[in-house]
DNA sequence: TAGCCGTGCCGTCAAACCTC
DNA sequence: GAGGTTTGACGGCACGGCTA
């Protein structure tokens, strides 16, 4: 196994024993059947090169049965048990319904309220939000975002974008989507239909989301459809006008485009959902810590306040 | 200083999950 | 059930720390 690949075998391991746990929390006990999966799971890593799944992992430990039907039964509720847990935002929510005051993954607001739906709504009654880059970004009710760095002193010293994000785009518009700057997600830029929006030629050599990663702000141009397009500009056509093979596998080849770019903006945005997760389970955890050291002090109050009696 | 290791982040694929 | 969304898994790259 490289060495890639054990260090994600360990955060898997971790991850998955670090639900289960969750789960303990939640029910109170962990169910014999993970306990058995995970020894199994975790007997894979010392002597194979490849990272079982979850299935495979449910087949190994069902070789471990003695009576066929049990671990027909076991393989069942195994799967079940492994099976894909609900998503982050919906076990933080279920938590912080059991928890008063604990943070939650607020819902992502559409585009029609007004506030981009891949900046993180920090629960703040405002329209202010600030990136994880730092930057404060406002929304104003018609739609106009102010963008102002970490330097600056809060939201003062906003400069305006001019940006409209509400309603349905105008029709005949071409939807560009473009990455920001950071991983908060991306923005949509409505282009009337006899333009297109292209990247310089500076940061095109680069990948969009290498320069967000970069920290390179790519710039764009709007230009009419007539002059030639540079690479890595693929030009929306209606599906009735595809004629030729060759605009067939434009077509496909946009499709595909796109359905990738929408896939790594939503893998950007589930990782910065996990790490939400991740943080508020810790900070849950010290709330915890916090209780339980009180309780034991109230307990031992209550000890010495009661003993003297029986003596 | 080169090589190794651990960690973090990213893009992509595939499958589960959700919504209509 | 189709289509969109979410997320686990994987490979790759970059970077920093450690060690011979």
């Amino acid at each position: 196994m490289s060495k890639c690949g054990r260090k994600k075998y360990i955060k898997t391991n971790l991850r998955q024993m670090t639900m289960e746990t969750i789960d303990s929390q939640q029910d109170g006990s962990i169910p014999d059947s993970v306990a058995e999966s995970k020894s199994a799971h975790m007997q894979t890593q010392t002597g194979q090169n490849s990272i079982p799944t979850l299935a495979q992992v449910a087949t190994i430990a069902e070789t471990d049965e003695s009576a066929e039907s049990e671990s027909v039964i076991d393989f069942h509720k195994r799967r079940e048990i492994l099976s894909r847990r609900p998503s982050y935002r919906k076990i933080l929510n279920d938590l912080s319904s059991d928890v008063p005051g604990f943070p939650k993954i607020e819902e992502e607001k559409s585009e029609e309220e007004g506030t981009s739906p891949n900046i993180a709504a920090m629960a703040v009654p405002t329209s202010i939000y600030q990136t994880s880059t730092g930057q404060y970004i406002a929304i104003a009710q018609g739609g106009t975002i102010q963008i102002s760095n970490p330097g600056s002193d809060g939201v003062q010293g906003l400069q305006a974008l001019t940006m409209t994000n509400s309603g349905a785009p105008p029709p005949g518009a071409t939807i560009v989507q473009y990455a920001a700057q950071s991983a908060d997600g991306t923005q949509q830029f409505f282009v009337p239909g006899s333009q297109v929006v292209v990247q310089d030629e500076e940061t095109e050599l680069a990948p969009s989301h290498m320069a967000a990663t970069t920290g390179d702000m790519p710039t764009y141009q709007i230009r009419a459809p007539t002059t030639a397009l540079p690479q890595g500009v693929v030009m929306a056509a209606s599906p009735g006008s595809l004629h030729s093979p060759q605009q067939l596998a434009e077509e496909a080849t946009r499709k595909r485009e796109l359905r990738l770019m929408k896939n790594r903006e939503a893998a950007k945005e589930c990782r910065r959902r996990k790490k939400e997760y991740v943080k508020c389970l810790e900070s849950r955890v010290a709330v915890l810590e916090v209780q339980n050291r009180k309780l034991i002090e109230e307990l031992e109050t209550l000890k010495d306040i009661c003993s003297p009696k029986t003596d």
